[in-house]
DNA sequence: GCGTTAAGTGCAAGTAGTTGCAGTTGAACG
DNA sequence: CGTTCAACTGCAACTACTTGCACTTAACGC
């Protein structure tokens, strides 16, 4: 967590996992840690075109999958239709959404620490809380 | 949210708010509010479509987003492809994703009795915690 | 009741993401 | 290096859900 994940430090771990390092993988492996916050798929798929054409969708999905089950990133549906991949190193800050009129508000970490750590002392479950989304009603909307 | 929705109660409170009163949207509301716990989209198209089969998919979908924006559903993405809705006053539980293996386990109320209390107090947000889904990674997976 | 009209419906086309399968290729072993 | 083979890729078909549009109808006033 303390230090930053690079596209040799992943690679090498996910080839020490068993998986096999593709010029597909290591270019959506690049895109997404170079990414300064969010990426969707979209966005990574025409990043790798620029210097692979070939490269399809299936595989862009297939390979954030994989790097999100090995921990190098996570994902969110912000609700708006696409999916966002982001590195686990950055952005630990979180999203309240209101289900009324859509807007996203960010919250800092602090406030759900005690979350965290009460979901791993009663539930032995490590919870990924690096980027969260929650759902319901902004103070405007309560009106 | 502590007395019982009913389905008449629902309608006229949707009537109230402006929305009209279509035949359609009472069998899903009543649909829905039947429901034990969770129902998908299809489940609910199904069951109304054997008392109103000229139904379509289009108006369960819109439906579901008005009663989930008046309050009365809530839906969470559990991750199996499919969206789950439920009632308000129903399923006070939550869930446990593990992105590694995809088990689900269930989780207390009172685990996010202080996190609701902070949002609402720190960011007047009136988070929608009756049924939440929280991804990361179970003991099982993490050795 | 009857007419008016904006809200609602169904259909068909569109979008994001997933999956089965046949062909390709990284990496391990000789 | 060359062979082997399971992991991986690309494609095309598919699933869940959304949206634009023309037609329908609930609800309000008369």
């Amino acid at each position: 967590m303390a230090e930053a994940i690079t596209a040799e430090r992943a690679a090498r771990s996910l080839q020490d996992l068993g998986y096999r390092l593709t010029p597909q993988r290591m270019m959506i492996l690049e895109a997404v840690l170079e990414s300064e916050d969010h990426v969707t798929a979209e966005e990574l798929y025409e990043q790798v075109r620029k210097k692979y054409p070939h490269i399809s969708f299936s595989t862009v999905y297939r390979t954030m999958e994989l790097l999100r089950e090995s921990g190098f990133v996570t994902q969110t549906d912000l609700g708006g239709g696409r999916v966002q991949y982001h590195p686990v190193d950055k952005a630990t800050h979180h999203h309240l959404i209101c289900q009324v009129c859509g807007s996203v508000d960010e919250v800092d970490q602090d406030v759900f620490s005690g979350l965290q750590r009460e979901l791993r002392e009663r539930y032995n479950f490590d919870a990924t809380l690096t980027h969260f989304a929650i759902f319901g009603r902004c103070g405007r909307c309560r009106d």
